[in-house]
DNA sequence: TACGATAGTCAACGTGGTTGACGAAATAGT
DNA sequence: ACTATTTCGTCAACCACGTTGACTATCGTA
């Protein structure tokens, strides 16, 4: 195995990372507070593109997001108190409660979309575009994801 | 402004920056549980890293890691009680607590770099070298950040 | 000496995640 | 048709981490 480069130490690769996603959700949300959002934390983005346009439950949620369905119950319930998301029953299935998007929840997806645009457009005026996709297709390769997982918080504090 | 590449859509861009943080650490911590450190959580690390071979107090662990003195206080009890830190009385100022790494946290830091190294290098192996500097060299470029934040769980959920 | 600043801790609280248990409702099987 | 099993949502208890506020003990200085 190779030496490793004493200049560039392994462990300030994960920094830069995570570095890098925070500057990203800081961004996003300074500009979310200024647009109208000012109650939207990092993790309700993420619940709010895992529920989507059609609508889910809570235990549908929990298995897209990767925690358990209460966890789900709850960062629903908190989604609901804040006017995002709403709940309706399935007349088709008395035990399934239906979650959805209210407008607020429209808008304010559409405008983290929007705006995560213009983020890595301003991050492709700064490296140069072929290095923000590099960047994408660098970490596709050794990162491999294809989905999300929403326990974060947990799974970094243990 | 440019048009955003539908192909490339700027919410793309933090997921992956998170996929990679969370591989890293994910099998840093494979690897520390194989080496005998199964206790050893991704905070702690941090912390411990933040602690130092010279050792610190509550209050300046709190200052170094942008968290409250008591929260600070908190996690040195955990790591004090995992067998990874120490406290001892400062004979100059009674006030102080000082706080070192033991033997077990001296061991435990030492493998936490080699092994980043060691996945810094598999990285390199996949991507090529110059891929892996440009990459830190571009997040060292747009987040520009020199310290670390050990809110993470807070910072995220809210 | 008296007073302000500093270090550490306790307590209360909020947010998020987990597991276990439960009733209600749908589905499957005899 | 009538059980038996599975599934959905929620309640309760618990843990980890963060916060702010209050308090004691100690240091440093006017």
């Amino acid at each position: 195995m190779a030496i490793a480069d004493p200049s560039r130490p392994g462990y300030q690769l994960p920094l830069l990372l995570l570095a890098g996603f925070r500057t990203l959700i800081d961004d996003l949300h300074a500009e979310l507070a200024r647009q109208g959002h000012p109650e939207l934390r990092p993790l309700h983005g993420f619940a709010l593109q895992a529920v989507g346009a059609d609508g889910t439950t809570a235990t549908e949620l929990g298995q897209r997001l990767g925690i358990s369905k209460q966890a789900a119950g709850k960062t629903i319930d908190r989604l609901v108190a804040i006017g995002y998301l709403d709940r309706a029953n399935d007349p088709r299935d008395a035990r399934r409660r239906l979650v959805t998007m209210t407008p607020r929840g429209v808008d304010g997806l559409r405008r983290s979309a929007e705006i995560f645009d213009q983020l890595r457009e301003r991050w492709a005026e700064t490296l140069g575009p072929e290095r923000v996709d590099a960047l994408e297709d660098d970490l596709r390769t050794v990162a491999a994801t294809n989905w999300f997982r929403l326990d974060v918080p947990g799974w970094f504090g243990g």
